[in-house]
DNA sequence: CTTGCCTGCCC
DNA sequence: ATTCTGC
DNA sequence: GCAGAATGGGCAGGCAAG
């Protein structure tokens, strides 16, 4: 597959703002594929090279990428400065620079490029390390550019600088490959009423994984997806309310009520096979806090979990919580650890439980996951893990107490928790 | 060796 | 994280 | 109400340059 069908399609999505006609733009590019390139397709139009746990960077951002494009035009640094200024972006000026006087011209003998050699590339540029390795990506992605028409140059330029502004994301990715896949040919249906992929994705977030499977094998593709200790979960996140009545509301009479603890979330597996940690954002984050890991792994010896906790620096003499900027020194961290971690000492506030020895619990209620979360950490006794601080709610109009007592402790205010029916953990959603 | 630019990721 | 826009 | 894009403050690491 040529890189420039999916930088057309990138073009014709970029012209409707219409989800519906984005989605069935994705169907036909995604029906079009050759199944071995689904992952690799899928991965570009989501701007990655692989999952987000896999840490892969590319290294290169608006600067060397600039340095890239004038050396690649044979323009200046200056006067690609003023076509961004012209054009809107880093995109549009590089397409126009290599449109006017562009690498085309010394093309006569190359193939032009594939969906595979941007893809390996790109992934080539994101290996490279250590001394010189800043001049040799910039190299690797000149001799890309040096082979693109001006629509790939700009797709692949907005690639590496990770803005392709398509107007599409995941969820629209999601929906296209459920219909492109799942659904039988011409068939339509109310938008979003399976979710099957979503679904899947919520609980293994690689869609290039999904994608080829689905691809490949129809819905029998996605059966060994499931909810697996050492593959993140989407976070489920909650969403800013002004007031109390919003709040009753959005939760009806009774709900449960949670500091909102200023740190860091970590979301943590811990199995047979040792423990892994994952950043809200689904990044690998275990080798910046071996002291985490050693309170899971002490705390939940047998057991297999995905818990969630958020991490906050506290002064163990007083017990005081400190703000956000004192775990913020944590993280990425990978010299002076020991010293980071006798510096930044953590408490780990454990709010949620989404997996227990072989059960789901993903779709329980709250208080089943929180009941059985409490238990599991009575087993942890004392240490650097205790439960979040709740409290389950008659009356809402009573939480301005617990309010300023969330404060008082360091804490930014409270969430607000549904319980019941439908307060199952909404990965990847707004909820709280 | 130190400094500062650049990038990426946390909120 | 927040804020804004379009559907 | 949802999905997506744009934007902000702050930190650490990697690397290039002095």
């Amino acid at each position: 597959m040529k890189y420039l069908t999916l930088a057309e399609t990138y073009q014709d999505l970029q012209a409707t703002s219409k989800r519906l006609e984005m989605r069935d733009i994705l169907v036909d590019l995604f029906r079009g594929t050759e199944p071995r390139l689904m992952g690799r397709v899928v991965y570009l139009t989501q701007g990655t090279l692989g999952p987000d746990w896999e840490g892969l960077q590319l290294g290169l951002g608006e600067k060397l990428v600039s340095r890239a494009i004038a050396l690649t035009a044979g323009i200046s640094d200056d006067d690609l400065e003023a076509l961004v200024h012209r054009e809107g972006d880093l995109g549009l000026a590089t397409e126009a620079a290599f449109a006017s006087k562009g690498p085309k011209q010394v093309q006569l003998f190359q193939e032009s490029l594939t969906v595979d050699r941007v893809f390996e590339s790109l992934t080539m540029v994101a290996r490279v390390e250590g001394s010189g390795s800043t001049e040799k990506r910039i190299r690797l992605l000149q001799q890309l550019l040096m082979d693109a028409d001006p629509l790939s140059a700009r797709y692949i330029v907005r690639t590496v600088v990770g803005k392709l502004r398509l107007g599409i994301a995941d969820m629209t990715i999601l929906e296209a490959l459920e219909k492109a896949f799942l659904w039988a040919e011409d068939e339509e249906r109310v938008m979003g009423s399976d979710k099957v992929v979503e679904t899947i994705y919520n609980v293994h977030p690689d869609m290039g994984a999904i994608a080829l499977a689905v691809a490949n094998e129809g819905a029998e593709g996605l059966a060994g997806f499931g909810i697996q200790v050492g593959v993140p979960v989407r976070s489920m996140l909650a969403e800013r309310l002004g007031s109390t009545p919003e709040i009753l509301e959005k939760m009806g009479d009774r709900c449960a009520f949670e500091y909102k603890y200023d740190g860091m979330r970590i979301q943590a597996h811990v199995g047979l096979e040792g423990v892994h940690l994952f950043s809200r954002r689904m990044e690998t984050i275990t080798s910046q806090f071996p002291d985490v890991v050693q309170a899971m792994e002490s705390a939940f010896a047998d057991v297999e979990a995905i818990m969630e906790f958020e991490a906050v620096v506290h002064n163990p003499e007083t017990g005081e919580l400190l703000p956000f900027q004192e775990v913020s020194h944590r993280r990425g961290r990978v010299h002076g650890l020991a010293e980071s971690v006798e510096d930044y000492p953590l408490v780990l506030f454990a709010f949620d439980l989404l997996y227990l020895d072989g059960e789901e619990l993903l779709l329980q209620e709250f208080q089943l996951r929180r009941e059985a979360l409490e238990s599991l950490l009575g087993k942890a006794g004392e240490g650097p893990i205790r439960p979040s601080t709740l409290r389950w709610v008659e009356d809402p109009e009573g939480g301005d107490d617990f309010f300023l007592e969330a404060i008082a402790a360091g804490c930014e205010g409270i969430i607000a928790k549904a319980i019941g029916e439908g307060s199952h953990y909404r990965a990847g959603a707004r909820g709280w």
